[in-house]
DNA sequence: TGATTTGTATCAATAGTTGTTACAAAAGTG
DNA sequence: CACTTTTGTAACAACTATTGATACAAATCA
């Protein structure tokens, strides 16, 4: 299904944050790690900031901070912060409601979306960004 | 996450086939319960037939039928019939290959990615296009 | 005061989705 | 054999979302 990569994109900053975490990182610096413009960042920073999961500060010595240790951030924490909508969309036109089927489609196929949803969840639960961290700098698969 | 409705427009398809499971539906009825233009309806019964979940025939006493008993296919056979990509996407752009964190992350997310996609599929195994068609025609939540 | 960085608005480029028209190919009917 | 109907498919327009880029105000520190 077609999606963004917001999700990839905030998990990758996280990390970078998370690799130094006593240090404040500036948005260009991230850019420069995930090879695009900074403006892009500091929007997902934004996010990120809402979700209070991280602090920035402006001025010449600013800089992104994470507000809590690594340990203590679920990949499902990052999800919520930055997702924007189900795994599958509903059709834009509202079904036949004359049809037995359109008539009640939709909501059994709400339900669906939640359902689907909980799942990711669930699994986003299980992994912290230090478990992503890990992963990373030893080059294995997130377990 | 950004997405399309072709997973949900092909389990509405499906419904409708399996109700009059023996008889042939045209792409314009099924359009009208759907709400859309019949092309948008053929292109996916284009899919779902390449998956061999429906069998369409042309000419004046057309339409299109279940290869199947609706027991027999599962939301993760429509999925599988339909779906175009991962819930979530990579960033554009490759990673800086000369900063620790972008140098894996990538591998990471990726996969990450197969992960939740798995348990996706876990989910929708487990239900069958008889279910929906019980529940749409109960008007009660799938389970 | 000056330099630096975040926060945010705005716009362009691109890509994907959906709706629409058009028409060839297939299949049945008189 | 025409004629009608329906699928299959191409082509294109409209719309939306995503990403990248420029610009600049506001904040912060030296």
């Amino acid at each position: 299904m077609a999606s963004n990569s917001q999700f990839a994109v905030a998990v990758h900053i996280l990390s970078m944050l998370a690799q130094k975490s006593d240090e404040k990182i500036k948005s260009e610096c991230i850019a420069e790690s995930v090879n695009t413009n900074a403006v892009v960042i500091r929007r997902l920073l934004c996010n990120l900031q809402e979700a209070n999961l991280v602090v920035s500060q402006k001025g010449a010595t600013g800089g992104t901070q994470l507000t809590k240790r690594a340990e203590d951030i679920s990949l499902n924490d990052i999800y919520e912060a930055v997702s924007t909508g189900e795994v599958f969309s509903l059709h834009p036109s509202k079904p036949n409601q004359d049809c037995p089927v359109g008539k009640n489609i939709e909501s059994v196929l709400c339900n669906l979306q939640k359902d689907i949803d909980d799942v990711i969840r669930e699994k986003l639960v299980r992994y912290t960004l230090a478990d992503v961290l890990e992963s990373v700098e030893n080059d294995v698969v997130l377990a």
